[in-house]
DNA sequence: CGCATCTCAGGACAACTGATATGA
DNA sequence: CTCATATCAGTTCTCCTGAGATGC
């Protein structure tokens, strides 16, 4: 069996960015075949959480590119799980709104992602799994404070 | 300012996947600036530390896919970093062995991952950076261990 | 025959850029 | 005019699939 460079499984970043392949593969499929991917999820979390948003918001809660969230939108709202409908008050925005399929859509979303958790740190002790989510919350506080543009 | 919804600042899930997106931000700009990408790296660290290489052996320890590997070797031997050659013994082989530019490269990569390790963990103290690797070090190994094929 | 290796073409996803139109 | 919003078109990167040609 071939081993992996061992300059590499020192370093965080080569760690971080396998550990997000893990996820990305227990997650695929499982959403796929829900019909929705990543992004649909943070869009529908957002809006069950703060209410109804318009997408330019959705996009900075989400950490999501302005056109991603046009893209997200879109097709969520040709599944019915959210609706686009003009804000009065500004016509420039799209006042973007979960519907009650989205809610069902978002439980089940979550549920996959519960399931996730528990394999992806299965190797892990129950401290150990707090002390990784803090320590990666700690992380990505840190550098989402300080955003690149 | 917006906030990011709390059930996906509770989640590794997404914790690991937006790590890794700020190990990309970190690492993307001074890795294109040196004419390389992450797939570069990982075939020269690989051919670096265990020495000439198959590019199926390739694959198979940096984790990528057959393909992808053919297309990194190909560039890798566009810049003189590594070079092909028939392997006598097995013809269906190609023998990818580094060359000192090759060497350079990697020298150089390797700096600027050290870098962005000290960036990217900038939030914490050194113990919890240990910490922090051991335990991403023990979900990779887990499920590096339980391959998808 | 089965199996491994290399190669090519191309898809899915997330992240991102630039240009454009419109309205505050 | 400046700024924010929404939209569209297109790029990069990693990961992955399927198919073909060749050689063990």
């Amino acid at each position: 069996m071939e081993s992996t460079p061992s300059r590499l499984a020192t370093k965080a970043s080569w760690l971080v960015s396998q550990t997000a392949v893990h996820v990305r593969r227990l997650i695929g499929d499982e959403f796929a075949a829900a019909g929705s991917r990543g992004y649909h999820y943070r869009v529908l979390a957002a809006l069950q959480e703060f209410g109804p948003a318009s997408q330019a918001e959705l996009g900075r809660r989400c950490r999501m590119d302005r056109s991603d969230v046009v893209q997200a939108v879109t097709e969520l709202e040709r599944q019915s799980f959210v609706e686009r409908s003009a804000d009065p008050a500004d016509r420039r925005r799209n006042i973007v709104t979960i519907t009650g399929a989205g809610r069902q859509q978002l439980r089940r979303l979550d549920r996959t992602l519960d399931t996730v958790q528990d394999e992806l740190l299965a190797p892990l002790s129950t401290a150990e799994r707090q002390t990784l989510v803090a320590l990666l919350a700690k992380v990505v506080k840190h550098h989402g404070d300080t955003p690149t543009s």
